[in-house]
DNA sequence: CCGCTCATGTAACTGGTTACATGATTTA
DNA sequence: TAAATCATGTAACCAGTTACATGAGCGG
């Protein structure tokens, strides 16, 4: 059994809960999805789908339309089974290890910035941590009508982590705020 | 102003932080890091360095040891500002993006196990996340002791995430044990 | 019939990784 | 004196990206 990146098992997920569906249509799943993690980019998404194919994980039926193929993908038991296989123990340490924050990594080094300029970094981080908040929410809303229970309490998830971020951002300034009026 | 990549900031943020060090000692801030997202590979940070000197960012010293060589790495003027250009506005879209998180990806998916597999995954995934809780809390009491109050908030920020995280899976849980009883 | 979306694909590139190689220095 | 660590580096690879290319179908 050749070890897949994660990229291919979501793909492979994709497949099997959106499917049937187009190669072209998971690409658009990328290209809608808040995260950026992967672009979804056609010389990514193309290849990978025929290496699935190719190991027998997905299947890809012809499908007439109009006058133009286009290629229809279903997950089959084997990709089925390989991705239960991925849901199950033993997982990789990397799932438990610290993620990549760019915001963290650039707090690491704020003292570099004169008191005034680190409030409006801390502004700024608020200010973009909020703004996707609703849509998130109405994300989470649209999975439960469509009765999508997992998808919503993944999606429950990022809320969880953005709100866990604002408090934290939040008392960070509150810390600084304190500390630069008792010197000043 | 050539663009620079997020590793080489983090970098040269190091070098501004910890410096000066050699390349070596930049490698294993990454190597004994919790995270696992740069390896800190030495083909990604021999060639990374020698570019931050060739921009002038850094300014390397052969510093005699015994009777080897070793390259002592410090940050510049224009490095300082290079670093504080990237704690400024504008900020890439990017930091406000959903992050990438395994755990969450995985989720979407969990219909496919059978419900008791389903509980098994949520208590790995929830003693995974608990087992580093002890270090990173001892990172950041460190981080006091030593006086770096930024690189303790920036570590406050993952505490923060992790303990989120558990609280969204013990939910998902709760949830799921829920309605599995209402069924058998 | 024009522009947008659907649909599939390739070529060149990039920012990393793994694995390998070398040699001095320090520690048990 | 052997083993571990410090220190620097390169070659081959890899999983993605950007940019480009083609063409059919569809809505105004």
């Amino acid at each position: 059994m050749e070890s897949r990146s994660e990229l291919e098992l979501l793909v492979l997920g994709i497949v099997w809960k959106q499917g049937p569906l187009t190669a072209h249509a998971v690409r658009m799943e990328f290209t809608h999805s808040k995260s950026s993690h992967w672009s979804g980019s056609a010389g990514a998404i193309y290849p990978l789908v025929r290496r699935l194919e190719q190991a027998g994980l997905i299947a890809g039926a012809d499908e007439r339309r109009g006058r133009q193929d286009r290629r229809v993908l279903r997950i089959t038991p084997a990709g089925r089974s390989a991705l239960r296989a991925w849901l199950r123990p033993p997982f990789p340490d990397e799932l438990f290890t610290v993620q990549y924050d760019p915001i963290r990594i650039r707090l690491y080094f704020l003292g570099l910035l004169p008191a005034e300029q680190q409030g409006q970094f801390l502004d700024a981080m608020e200010q973009g941590l909020s703004a996707q908040l609703p849509a998130l929410e109405a994300d989470r809303d649209a999975y439960l009508a469509q009765g999508w229970l997992h998808s919503s309490l993944a999606n429950d998830g990022i809320l969880a982590v953005r709100r866990a971020q604002l408090e934290w951002i939040a008392k960070a300034r509150a810390l600084l705020d304190r500390l630069g009026e008792s010197k000043g």
